[in-house]
DNA sequence: TATTGTTATACTCTATAACTATA
DNA sequence: TATAGTTATAGAGTATAACAATA
């Protein structure tokens, strides 16, 4: 059907531009949108989405917490921090009370069903690294996470632990 | 106003959860929205937005180039592209002509006001970058690069330059 | 009057698919 | 019939702001 073509080169596979592909900056979005993409891909798999899982490990490390404390830390609008609550809680993942000082608060935290769930996302989370990083070796991983930390300390202070605080 | 609060010990500044933080991929995602985000506003600021960015980019390397291969370097949805090539045609920036070859096709080229515009967008996204990896060394920066060039070359083929031709 | 969590509204994206003109 | 580009439509996702309860 198609003609033969002479005059105008076929292109072969396209390529970004290579000024992009020069670009830090650019591989750092174009590679974090995989990953998340793929994150995403993963956890609706199982019947989740990321916002839970990650939820799920903040209440797993501290006791329990305020709605807006969780909010803040996820940098996520509280209104919509609802839904995702409301989920986990009609799964009985989460369980939501109000704070008898200030009955205003509701205090979440995470149940022995929440616990289990959350080891689950977690090997699903900890597979989907392994085979992102892959072609790296593990110095090159490792240093590669120092160097993110590093930025991310620096432009996300959420981010940024207590250097004394590192072992 | 605020009472003193004794029993529930007071908050400090939010952190993600650790289990977040030590995850590179979270990092890298995490980062790279943020880049981008600082890069739309930057371009914005300037009357443009990402897409017009890459299209000149790509542009400027390549000679000419049908829609549907402008397109498939920038993974974008064909019928997307439309609006970003009006914009730019509008201002000058850009000049689409039929393929006389092939009437259905648009054979689009970047024009000299194009490549003065380009000039200055290119300075504002060096400029962000410069910033924005300025926590790391050069050191630092040209290995965090070669990484992330490394994982790019394998999770997208349109990042995937020839080996051999690398300097 | 300010704040916590909640709900509702409106707006922006974006993916999809119809449409035209050419092949 | 298939393809390149274009336009239109619908649905999802999100930010905004109104709201009720409590401080």
């Amino acid at each position: 059907m198609q003609p033969v073509i002479a005059e105008s080169p076929p292109r072969r596979v396209q390529q970004v531009a290579k000024e992009l592909a020069a670009s830090s900056g650019y591989l750092l979005a174009t590679l974090g949108l995989a990953f998340k993409a793929q994150t995403l891909e993963k956890l609706e798999e199982a019947g989740f989405e990321a916002h839970q899982y990650s939820v799920l490990a903040i209440l797993d490390e501290g006791s329990s917490e305020a709605q807006a404390t969780i909010a803040d830390a996820l940098a996520l609008d509280p209104s919509r921090l609802v839904a995702v609550l409301d989920t986990l809680e009609d799964r009985g993942l989460v369980a939501r009370q109000r704070d008898p000082h200030d009955r205003r608060r509701h205090v979440v935290s995470i149940t022995a069903a929440g616990k289990r769930q959350l080891s689950q996302l977690r090997a699903i989370v900890t597979q989907l690294e392994d085979d992102f990083f892959e072609p790296l070796n593990s110095t090159e991983r490792a240093r590669l996470h120092t160097q993110l930390a590093k930025l991310a300390a620096h432009h996300d202070p959420r981010c940024a632990f207590d250097p004394a605080a590192e072992s």
